[in-house]
DNA sequence: CGGCAAAAGTGGCATATGCCACTAATTGAA
DNA sequence: TTCAATTAGTGGCATATGCCACTTTTGCCG
């Protein structure tokens, strides 16, 4: 095999994705910074904004993360005001969230930090390239993975 | 816009980017599990491993990660005997790292139950698209992004 | 109606990552 | 040689994520 490794290139498809968010966060991060918003709160927020209060296992069906992951990650931005939750009219297990008026001031205020960032990062690989790209790792996200072995009957 | 949000459609290339990387990350910590390590720890020993005893800064380089977290992700591993680290022989501010002989068992151990996610992953989606899109992957991590602006002449 | 299984969150614990402030070792220049 | 600037890591602090064990509500079945 000889050249095995150059800088990064594993062949782990998981490394590989994980590796790329690393970079790509650190440039979105860097842009949001002036908002003092990490780019993950910024999608969160962006997420809950064009949703209609939410549930938080909504949420987090629309973003794959773990329900309990979400609500750890909504802490900080309802401790700084930003997000409100509140309990559901029929279900009282369900918990929806919704953004607070000065979460929403402060969305816009992110939004065109990141439209910047947006715009630089489709500046270099091209709107089109993005867009494949975006269309593929949708695409890995929603694919129905699962190990075979474990779980015959039951 | 319109329809700007099935489930997780969002057009912010880092959502998406995080969004995949959470529900691929699943899929191979969950093949990873009987081994005991995380797809991350397999990604360093593994990085670790086909390296000629790196300093910290060259991996940290290699998996575009920064320095402190790395030493952070090291600590577990080193703790449970995987890994271990020593000071280079001409400049005792570099600390290398190699594996133990227990962490080549324990790399060996995984890279089974790694092989085995990494084929149902690439019988999905095709090994040549898969390399496709690691290859993709690899050109944004590497992308020369920096926001204009902040920086003109110091 | 009583009680048990399923659904939705919470909290605790552990790893993953970053940034910043600091310390230790080097290097380079006066 | 001596000291300022640079380089490589460390530690502390904060967010990002997951899993697991619980608690509270519902739903449903006998």
């Amino acid at each position: 095999m000889t050249e095995s490794h150059k800088p990064g290139f594993s062949r782990c498809n998981n490394a590989t994705l994980r590796r790329a968010a690393r970079s790509l966060g650190r440039f979105y991060d860097d842009a949001l910074a002036p908002s003092g918003l990490k780019g993950t709160q910024f999608g969160l927020l962006f997420q809950i904004h064009v949703s209609s209060e939410p549930a938080m296992g909504t949420i987090a069906e629309a973003l794959i993360m773990d329900l309990s992951a979400l609500g750890h990650t909504l802490k900080p931005l309802i401790r700084d005001g930003y997000v409100e939750t509140f309990a559901d009219k029929d279900d009282r297990r369900v918990k929806r969230v919704r953004l607070t008026p000065q979460g929403n001031v402060k969305l816009g205020e992110a939004i065109k930090l990141w439209s910047a960032a947006q715009q630089q990062f489709e500046d270099k690989v091209g709107a089109e390239q993005a867009a494949k790209l975006r269309a593929a790792l949708d695409a890995v996200a929603d694919l129905d993975l699962e190990m075979p072995a474990a779980a015959p009957s039951l």
